[in-house]
DNA sequence: CCGTATAGTCAAGATACTTGACGATATTCA
DNA sequence: TGAATATCGTCAAGTATCTTGACTATACGG
């Protein structure tokens, strides 16, 4: 096959990080455009990321910073921030003096229940555009993918 | 370990957005660990998203934009970092006194040379992880979903 | 009680990205 | 030609995210 120019689009290659890198984006953009346009103007996407570690009924945030794979303080600052727009708050745990308690409130339940919501839109779009074959295929390789880690990236995201 | 209050674990939910995110994720936060081995050090996920979009003969810094789906002034701080470490280097446009041609150093393309090896290596421990089968089918579906964008997510990524 | 570990906070700085304003060149068209 | 307009790139300032280091308070083990 004897491309004469067009070396020109020979940047983003064929490769799996980049096909992940721009499939992820593109999920991420369009779930952040459809959670703002509910009425969630808070909503980023680094906010996501750290509320898709903390489950409805709250969790302590020592707990949630050992889930998400950054820095306690990393964590705390999105935590007031989070708190500051009323979708969190703290509460003192009762079984350790230290601990604080991550719980939803009202609002933030309810962006929960939206982002429930549109996820299962975007992924009906997804199924309508790829097919339901190609779709579960995806996701079992993506299911797969997940389950073999702990050996290959224990080298590259332990926490030393 | 039997795990009586379950609803802890509800978190993380099984979706596509999910996936994608963790999967990418995990495979940057490998790359980019590979690249600085290697003696990359000035390697971050940022600039490797732009560098994605530079094919090795370059571009027009306008051309560059275009692609990458940021506002200019984020484009241009990444490349004046990237200048700055000498990976890349600005060149006049010989065709539009307005323009520059964003070009590679031989620093930077030893840099791509690295990364597509690295690349190969991740790749084969995908295989390794999930099979060939699935990897063809994760493949698969990761293209077709990219090359039916244009409709769906024209709304969220347009330029306005 | 004392030493150590854990939970969370405070503060400062680096990186990435956004917006607004601007100068320089190119293009269009009267 | 020459003025209006558009494009290309830059400068400057502000926000968001994340990192590191230092610190307080509580828990736990002896």
């Amino acid at each position: 096959m004897v491309k004469l120019l067009d070396e020109k689009t020979e940047a983003s290659p064929d490769h799996v990080g980049w096909r992940l890198w721009q499939a992820s984006r593109a999920w991420q953009v369009e779930f952040a455009a459809a959670m703002r346009s509910a009425g969630h103007a808070w909503f980023s996407e680094a906010r996501a990321g750290l509320l898709g570690h903390i489950p409805r009924n709250g969790t302590r945030q020592s707990a949630l910073i050992e889930r998400a794979a950054t820095s306690k303080q990393a964590v705390q600052q999105l935590l007031d921030g989070l708190e500051a727009e009323g979708v969190l708050e703290r509460l003192p745990d009762p079984r350790d003096g230290r601990g604080k308690l991550v719980c939803y409130t009202r609002k933030g339940l309810d962006a929960l229940r939206d982002g429930d919501r549109i996820k299962l839109q975007i992924e009906r779009g997804y199924i309508d555009r790829i097919g339901e074959q190609r779709f579960a295929a995806l996701m079992d390789a993506l299911r797969t993918l997940d389950a073999g880690r702990g050996d290959a990236s224990a080298g590259a995201s332990g926490p030393k």
